[in-house]
Formats: structure tokens, sequence, C-alpha cells
RNA sequence: GGAGAGUUGGCAGAGUGGUAAUGCACCGGACUCGAAAUCCGGCGAACCCAUGUUGAAUGGGCGCGCAGGUUCAAAUCCUGUACUCUCCUCCA
């Protein structure tokens, strides 16, 4: 939610920087008029509701002393009526107002890179080596059906496309990976959580996958419930609706938790594979800071997401999204993209944004500044990482000539012993017998 | 799923139709070398509107979980709804 105030002072300013993000300017210009008929509408309203709150306590005494106040009575019948009207027009116009502007995304950050689509990002930088291989590397889904630790098939039996059943050291790997992250993010000084998977309507509208993004999720049937598309919307809904102390700030957390999107619009794309589907995990990270202080926290939080990519050895890199890509709430986006060998070409894995009080603006977060005064946190929020996309890239990337997949050094300790994923070893029960 | 109780300021807690007690906390002052205690005064989150200012305010609106309704007037009466607690039922 854009600051309603700051747009009535320099709407010129919200034109041109909202057009880079493809809202036209007679958006800005339909919230003013709303706002202006707004404030008309609130000072008659508002007049009227003051000469009936000084009738109403002239008629108290009245009544008190015995006294006829027939005459008044009836003269704030007729106020009363009005202001029932105007209160009526006031709501249906702030229903648009708030609507309109509800739909208006944030203001993008000086120097992310101006363009309409995806083309046009930025590469900050580039890391790790890419792998030449002496044999033609295979998809991670042909790598992880072979193995038999990744089974589409029966998934598709089960739950239908985009579905995945896990199996054997497949599932151990996938647990790996997670838990190296969490380990990572807490010393890093993020605090673990489990939030909860399933969500109001409030805290989705907090977040701003509503109203905007409502046919990308799963709704609970018949109830005002949504599984999460992301851990962003319950971590950073945590602290909605309160105003934290300011010597907790800022507040780092972090949660796996698993994903649901309906990937409405998305027919035909990465078909196969673990790279879209209906459910998955991701380790999410979400900060609350202070206003001056969310800049910094951006850069630390990729730097973050990106330490996990060094240390299980993927070569990535760096893009800073377009003002036509970034998702509704962020200013700035960074976005972490690693190497799929078999493709050949970079994927994403994590999306680290600064929302500024974009978001706090809608769930009433705020904290008390040096000179005592109320002000929203700034919140963030990246995935470090999302799970099975780094799970198909360590498929990929760590994939031996005989099909086996070796397990990057820091995952070893997972493993308790294994370090190499085999047909032999991969999946107990296939051994039996 | 059934029955009941509750939701009021930072906290505690009164208030069953006349415009939100009181206590604690907090802020200012007095007393004091200073502090505690005591006394005096203030303060009831946030929000919205107007005039004004840019770290001055003043006036008004709103405000007793939320949304409606009745009324000249609602914390109070009515309807709906959310959440919390207790008991029963069920359950991992």
């Amino acid at each position: 939610m854009l600051d309603l105030k700051k747009i009535r002072r320099e709407p010129d300013w919200f034109k041109e920087k909202l057009a880079t993000r493809g809202v036209k300017p007679e958006a800005i210009d339909e919230v003013l008029t709303l706002d202006a008929k707004r404030r008309e509408l609130l000072q008659e309203t508002e007049a009227l509701k003051a000469q009936r709150n000084e009738a109403s306590k002239k008629i108290g005494e009245a009544k008190r002393n015995h006294e006829s106040a027939d005459e008044a009575i009836a003269a704030m019948q007729k106020i009363g009526g009005q202001i029932k009207a105007l209160d009526e027009q006031v709501a249906q116009n702030d229903e648009v107002l708030f609507d309109k502007l509800a739909h208006l995304p944030n203001v993008p950050h000086e120097g992310v890179p101006v363009s309409l689509t995806e083309d046009g990002a930025k590469e900050m930088r580039k890391v790790g080596e890419i792998r030449h291989f002496d044999f033609e590397p295979k998809h991670h889904w042909d790598i992880g059906e072979n193995l038999g630790i990744l089974d589409f098939d029966r998934a598709a039996k089960v739950s239908g496309a985009r579905f995945v059943y896990y199996v054997g050291l497949g599932a151990q790997l996938e647990r790996a990976v997670y838990n190296f992250m969490l380990d990572e993010h807490m010393k890093e000084g993020y605090t673990e959580m489990l939030p909860p998977y399933i969500v109001n309507a409030h805290a989705m509208y907090g977040t701003g996958q509503f109203p905007k993004f409502k046919e990308d999720v799963y709704q609970v049937n018949g109830e005002d419930m949504t599984l999460i598309p992301t851990a962003e919307v319950p971590l950073t809904n945590y602290f909605g609706n309160e105003v934290i102390p300011a010597e907790k700030l800022p507040v780092y957390v972090t949660a796996l938790t698993p994903s649901f999107r309906s990937e409405a619009g998305s027919a035909g794309r990465d078909t196969r594979g673990l790279i879209r589907m209906h459910q998955f995990n991701k380790v999410e990270m979400v900060k609350y800071t202070k206003a001056d202080q969310s800049w910094d926290e951006l850069e630390k939080m990729t730097a973050n997401a990106e330490n996990i990519l060094q240390k299980l050895g993927l070569p990535y890199h760096v893009i800073t999204l377009t003002t036509g890509d970034m998702s509704f709430t962020a200013s700035e986006t960074h976005d972490l993209e690693l190497w799929m060998p078999a493709q050949g070409k970079y994927r994403e894995v994590s999306s680290c944004s600064n929302c500024l009080d974009f978001q706090a603006r809608r769930l009433h977060m705020q904290y008390r500044d040096e000179n005592g005064k109320l002000q929203y946190v700034h919140t963030l929020n990246g995935s470090g990482l999302a799970v099975g996309r780094t799970v198909a890239a360590i498929l990929e990337n760590y994939q031996n000539a005989d099909g086996s997949v070796t397990i990057p050094e820091v995952l070893v300790p997972y493993f308790h012993g294994i370090t190499k994923i085999t047909k032999e070893n991969a999946v107990p029960f296939n051994r039996q017998k």
C-alpha cells in the first residue's frame, strides 16, 4: 500500500515512477479524484456530526431537567438522515478508492533497471566456475528417475501433474539441503520458525498477494483460508498490528515450509522436472528493520542466500530485476540464478526483495524512533533457497558419467558417511528380494 | 460438533441508553544536596478531516474485538461475525 498523503503531495513523481511498472498515469488521477471527493464528503458529514453531538448534549440536559426537547429532537431526526446518506456515500467512495490504491504496486528504487519486460535485468556478479563435462550432462529428471529417487509418474497417479515423490536418498537429499540451509541461517542470526501453512485472506492481503493474485493460489473450498504460496506470508504477518520495540530491530526470521502454487497461466512451461511444481519446499528469510536500515539489510540478505550456493559449490549469478519484472510489493529485487548444465542456462533459485514500508503500511507494523514518533517498519523477504530447484541443480552439477551423483562436501555430514548416490544405494526397497 | 463465559487505554479494571470511573505505569512540576516517599498537574494507542507547522499546535470527527441495525443519543439494546478461555464430545 502506497502512502495516500504522499501521492496527494507528489502525484507527478508517482506517475513517472509507476509508469516504469506499467501503471497508467490515469490510475493515479483516479485515486486523486476519489481522494478529493472523500475529503469533501468528510467535511460535510463531520460538520453535521459535530452539530448533532452538540444538540444531543443539550437534549440530554433537558431530559435530566424534565424539560421538553421535542423541537430539538425533530431537527436532529432530519440531520440524522442527512448524515446517514453522506456516510453511505463516503463508504462507497472509500471502497473504490482503497481498491484502486491496493492495486498500485510499490515504487521502484533509484537505479533499478527500467523495462516493462524481464529483459534488461542487470547482472551484478557471476560466482563459481561452470564445470566442464566430458560427457553429455543429463537433465536432473532423467538422473533422478534413473536412480529412482524422483518419481513423477506415481505422483501423477496420486496427485496430478507438477507433483513429485522424492524416494530414498532423494528424500534424504532434500532433507539434507534444507537442514543445511536452516543451520547456516541460524548462524547468521535468524530465528527459526515453523509457521502455519494455511492462512486467512487478511494475511494474504497484508503481504500483497491479494487482491491482485487470487488466481495463483489454492483456496480451501468454502473457507476464507489459503494454502501459503510462500512462507513470506506467515512470516511477515507475524508482527501484524503491533508496535515492535525499537531495540528488537532488526528482527531476522527463517522457516522451512512447503509453498503451494496453482501455476495458472504457466501451462506448457517447465513441464518436466522439479523446476515448477504445485508444491515445493522453500527456506524463506524475512527481516523487519528500521526505515534507515533496509537497504543494507537487503545486501546482507542476498549475501546470506549466496553463501548457501557458494558452500554447495554451485555456480550462479546475481541479477537485479527490472521495474516491470519485480513482484508487486518490491522496491528492488535481487535474483540468484544457478547454473543448470543440461539446460545450459541459469534458473532462478532465490529472490531477495526490499518492500520498504509497503507491507507494513497494510499490516500496521510500526516502531518508535528516537523522537518517540511512530514509524512503519521496513520488511524484506528472500528465499534462502528454493529447495527443490537447489536439489535439481545439485543433481545436474554433481552428476557422474555412470549416472551416479556425488554428494556435495558440506552435505556429507547429513548423510552419515554416504558420499555418493548410486543405483545400488539410492532406494532400499529396490534392493530387496 | 455441543454448552457456557469473555473481548474497554501500555497494564489492571468499573461502567445495562445521556456521551468512557479508578488504580498502576508514564510525562511535567513542587519538596530534597540528590533520590525515594508524598503532594500538585498532565496524559487515554493509533487513525481521519480542517487551518497551521515541518520534528509547535488548535478545533472537529472517529473511537469500548469487527460489521450492521434501532435511537435525537449506543460501551450499554438488537442481529451477524471473528478471536480467546472453560466444560463435554472427538482426535494425532
